[in-house]
DNA sequence: AACGCTAATCTAAACGTTTCGATCATGTCA
DNA sequence: TGACATGATCGAAACGTTTAGATTAGCGTT
């Protein structure tokens, strides 16, 4: 800039009030400066300014990961929604790791990030202080924090669970293997409320033989379902709590030699746009991805817009069971193969 | 950290000095000083650093789509890398649109990222001059650009189609259906070739009707699909230059009452991890996403380390057929199905 | 002619770091 | 004792902007 105000033989201040129309300047000079911009090939150094100005215009959004469809579709539609509002989005993987999690927000916050949208890991009690101590918005999605009391957008994971459940129990399962994620995230948590709930608003036993854990990955789901197939009494069904976990249900089914549905029925959460076409086309809970990730950009935009002191927000979705071909009614004859 | 070298009773050069481990402070000054940065809680500012040091510790990274699961994938491992080398990594979508990926990259250099990863989209030409004006290092990723000479990690992917071909004229398949994006980037101009050449090295003709192009979404593949299946003389095979178009593809061949593999076989370019377990099993060719993004990153992080002058270096990995139950053998009956 | 008002422009400080060179105490050596 | 190297610390400039406030010129009023 100071280049440019020498070739214009003005001072820095007028160029910066031309470039940012905060005072006016004759057309003379801002004919040499825009001459001398062009001549030089000056761009603005956003650090600089931001340095000054005290915003980026960048925000942090941390997701555990983004081989998920589902968080890779939200982040699809966020980066698109600050990409129209001129923000910069910087990405962050956390990979269901707290300390990762942890250093990456800190690295957000160190550099200047005007808010962040957060799909949390693990315990929410550095996230508490970190979100306390950063005075910049931010947004949870997904996975709620407890004792962070902010905006965010989630889903009815308890419902959503709960609806599914109930179509495979009206189908006529009675044993229906749960594999759950890690249970210390909220939505782990209801969504196993809603099994519970819905086995007991149908009189059935809840079996903790029946409920497997793992850490979200494929590898998880397949060991996880290897347990529950190798089962005396085994399920006649199984819901899996996430989607990458139910690529290795699937998986396992296979190795086992089994096939579904017509051995095992299966549903999970969380669609695939390919749902639709391959066999089994599995059903499915799905998310509303469009509206959480435009809800979840919009509460931090309204935020970032000035709107500071209103009181949090929270926000919570609808899922939507996709009912497809994964499950099938169970007749007179119970799950009648022999292991 | 005016505050702390003020709290501890130092210049603020000391306080660096100590951070930065620069210069030796002795052991009371540092005490006193790490008291207070504790008792403070400073956090450097890193704007500031950046804009004193002339480096962000932050790369850009710009991809067509971040759905389309190879570029999900390979920004995943690309991430991981920087991640654990101390950068942050700014992702940008594009879209396919040009002008988007010109607005993305203005706004990363603006910002003063010390690298760029793009996967470009589009005439070169804007790219080259951007990546000539820019002096940051530019790592190519997936597609090459005409006269932009720098660092890039790409496919053989003429080998590749030839490959996937050359395994379905073996079949007996003699009208395939291709497939492709928009020609202008590299990747789908070489996929082109060879798909030409292996159908003249078997000495069949190249048909032209055969040969359909889309955007790379989804519903480009759809509508590919259903003019190419609505030919009088339909082809027996279809091959998807991209996997987004393949879903498509499955979608209009079961909307028009047809079935896979039976009626008609198709393949693809882009491996899913859930291929081997749904039905069809989808016939890919698989790249190496791992070694591409590691590559990508590697080739950056070597640049950013200081190697300047190393005159550019272009990667070329191969792909792998990934042979499964999407396409069948023609036997004497060739496509007998008639529409 | 003196005055005040407005519009245009400029000067200089500030944002929070890093770093060069200066300063100063201390100890060593001739 | 004086010269000098050494090590620790500091002062101040610089990075490239923004912006408050000062300055100047032009013009209309009285």
């Amino acid at each position: 800039m100071l280049h440019v105000a020498e070739a214009a033989r003005v001072s820095v201040a007028t160029v910066s009030a031309l470039i940012n129309g905060t005072a006016t300047v004759s057309p003379e000079l801002s004919a040499r400066i825009e001459q001398a911009i062009r001549d030089i090939g000056y761009k603005r150094n956003a650090i600089a300014r931001s340095l000054k100005m005290g915003t980026t215009r960048t925000i942090g959004l941390t997701v555990p990961h983004i081989t998920n469809p589902f968080f890779t579709d939200v982040v699809s539609v966020i980066q698109q929604a600050f990409d129209r509002a001129g923000y910069a989005v910087m990405l962050c993987c956390t990979d269901e790791d707290l300390n990762t999690q942890d250093d990456q927000i800190r690295l957000l916050l160190d550099r200047m990030v005007d808010g962040l949208i957060v799909a949390r890991v693990g315990d929410g009690a550095i996230l508490k202080r970190i979100v306390a101590d950063a005075n910049v918005p931010v947004v949870l999605m997904d996975r709620l924090c407890e004792g962070v009391d902010t905006d965010a957008v989630v889903l009815d994971n308890q419902r959503a669970v709960f609806d599914a459940m109930s179509y495979l129990i009206n189908l006529g399962h009675r044993r229906i293997g749960y594999i759950t994620g890690t249970s210390d995230i909220s939505p782990m948590h209801d969504r196993m409320t809603g099994y519970r709930e819905a086995l007991q608003a149908a009189g059935l036993p809840v079996a903790e033989e029946l409920v497997r854990s793992g850490n979200f990955h494929e590898i998880d789901g397949y060991n996880a379902t290897m347990q529950l197939l190798s089962l005396h009494d085994r399920p006649s069904a199984i819901f899996s709590a996430n989607n990458p976990m139910v690529i290795g249900t699937m998986k396992a089914i296979r190795d086992i030699g089994l096939s579904c549905p017509e051995d095992i029925s299966v549903a999970c959460f969380d669609d695939f746009p390919w749902s639709d076409v391959f066999q089994p086309q599995l059903t499915t809970v799905a998310q509303p991805v469009q509206a959480i990730g435009e809800q979840a950009a919009n509460l931090l935009l309204d935020r970032l817009a000035g709107n500071r002191d209103a009181p949090p927000r929270k926000l919570v979705l609808k899922g939507r069971l996709m009912i497809r071909n994964s499950c099938r009614p169970l007749g007179a004859a119970v799950h009648s193969v022999s292991a």
